[in-house]
Parts: C-alpha cells; structure tokens; sequence
DNA sequence: CGTTGGTGCTTCAATTTCGAACAAGCTTAC
DNA sequence: GTAAGCTTGTTCGAAATTGAAGCACCAACG
C-alpha cells in the first residue's frame, strides 16, 4: 500500500501496527459497549443489536434470514437469541403469510420501551468513545475507508460464491 | 449517567450509519480471517493471534496475563486457548521463577512453523481486504483515528478504576 | 401432477467464551 | 513475623456461537 509491491511475507512494522491497533481497538469498543449494556439494561450487545434493526425496520418487523443477515452471526445464533428475546417479552415471533417457512419477528411494545431507554445511554457511548473526538474530515474519510473495505468484503464473497458451485 | 438529561437522544442517522457499517465491516473481516485460518491451518483467530503475540515477545515466551491483556478476552479464555494450543505442541509452560504464581508461554520450534505457515496467507488477506485499497493518507488519518479510540478508552478504563475502588 | 433442487428456519452436539469463586503466593504495614 | 489485602492463574458452571443435519416448504421443469 505505502510501500509499493511488497514480496515479503510479514507486514512491514508499522502496516503490521496498524492492524493490531485495529483489532485491539474494536475489540474493546466492543467489550466497554457489552459490559454496559449488561449493567445498566441486562440485555447483550447482539440482543441490543437486534432490537435495533427491528426498530428500523419497516412495521418493526423482520424475517429471520434478513436479521441473520444485518448483524453478522449464524442464523441458529440469531434463532436462539430470538428465542430469548421473546421470553423476555421484547419481541413476537408470528407465521408468515406468504411463505410459510419463513418467521416474522416483531418489536413488542416492551421491546420498544426497553430500547428507547438502552440507546441513549449506548449512543452517547459511542459518541464518547468512537465519534465526538474525530472532525468532519476524518469522519468523511472514515466512512470511505468502511464503503472501500465493505465493497472489498463484497467482492470477496462474489468470488467464493463464484467458485464453489463448480 | 444514562438517562440524565439528554436531547439528542438518537445519534443523526449519517452519524448512526457509519456506526452500524463499522459494526458490520469489523465482524466481517474477522469471519472471514477466521474462515481462512480454519479451512487452511487448522487454528482459530484467537489461536493464530496468541501465537502472533508470542512471536513477538522477546525470547517468544510471555505470562498468561499480558496475553489475555492483549488479545482482549477473558483471562479463563487464555487458559483454555493455551491448553489447547499445548495439546497440539504448539505452545509450552513453564512455571516462573521470580513469582511462583505465575505460568511462562513459550513458542514451541512446532509453533513458530506454523505461523510461519499461516502468516503469510493471513496477512495478504488482511492486505487485500483492508490495507491495499487505501491510500497513504487514508492510511495516516486511520493510524490517527486509532490513536484517538485507543486514548478514549484508556481514559474510560482509567476513570472506571478511579471509580470503583470507593 | 410429481419429483427434483433449493430455501428458511430450527435442532443438535461440539466448541468457545465469560464471570465468579478459588487457591496459592506476593507485599505492605503494623 | 504476621495478618490483611493484592495479584496470578486455574476451575467451574452457565451462556453463547458455530456448522452440520434435518424438516418443511416453495418453485420449476419434465
């Protein structure tokens, strides 16, 4: 990248330090945003990520595929922590109509509660720790490192779907 | 501290999707680091990244517990991560002199062959997805960014230990 | 029709992670 | 010295995550 082509075979020192930085710090960010979801709001950070999507989505609901899709996990992940948010009344779960394999999952009321009172106290951590100490440049510039990585992500899956089904 | 007053309650929703994008780019990358680790050489992300670390290490060797503070998990992750890389004499231990409490890692000649194995695979993955597509100045406002995340939660670290202890 | 292939979700066993409780050993302050 | 309090690392049980296998259903082509 700086360095041109590059034959060997570690990372020069500081490309090696910046991805460590980056695992190290995401890791964290991580962590911190878990640890006070747990504390203040006793659900964890998939299941806050969860309630999420369904909040924007249209009619607060979602198919189970798609949801599987936006957080990045296995769908039997996605249908175990379901599973749990529906015994804590946060989310329905109802037939599909169309399909009848498929599965809604629908914001509750409760869910909507408990969410409106989790997310200003996570938001105003992520503002903290990841947004407010970075200008408008370098959010710029951030958000097109994450559209340059998401399209090279993309094209990584292209290429295996590509492969395998010979 | 979370629900006091507090107007803005949602982030605005540029500023919230450059979140959720890095949520998702993170996650991703390290699926498909993992993925890769797995299917060619037979360790874990965690794995790979403890022996990562120990190469490091002067003399390869490092304690127990500035391997977990560096690879951020749990501490009993760190245990049971090193006992699995030891079955697969990958990895050794040592009790420590100086403080009998304390447990040695130390790179086996096994173990340093093998992330010479999967080093150069994983980091021209971590190259093509993340580093080769941004540009020297992208690459320093990142550094620059990191450095600024990595400070805010050192800070929060900091002001948690400074809380607790009361 | 029917049968073949693909999809959507769940179930299951195996693995990994976490936090709390613990044992053992250091350290400090009297 | 020794008692109180930290630190280090392990153990334990509970929770989460994964991938594979399975089930029920759709679609599409003969």
């Amino acid at each position: 990248m700086c360095e041109g082509s590059f034959e060997g075979r570690w990372l020069s020192p500081e490309v090696n330090s910046v991805w460590n930085r980056f695992l190290t710090v995401t890791h964290r960010l991580e962590q911190r945003i878990d640890r006070r979801l747990q504390d203040f709001h006793g659900i964890t950070h998939t299941q806050y990520e969860i309630l999420v999507r369904l909040a924007d989505a249209e009619d607060q609901a979602m198919r189970m595929g798609e949801l599987a899709g936006r957080i990045v996990t296995a769908k039997s992940a996605v249908t175990y922590q379901v599973g749990k948010l529906g015994e804590m009344d946060l989310v329905e779960r109802f037939k599909c109509e169309a399909d009848s394999r498929g599965t809604w999952v629908k914001l509750t009321g409760a869910g909507r509660e408990r969410l409106e009172q989790a997310a200003p106290c996570i938001l105003s951590l992520v503002r903290e720790l990841f947004l407010d100490s970075i200008n408008c440049d370098q959010a710029l510039e951030l958000t097109k490192l994450l559209e340059t990585w998401s399209a090279n992500l993309d094209d990584h899956d292209a290429a295996d779907r590509a492969r395998s089904p010979e």
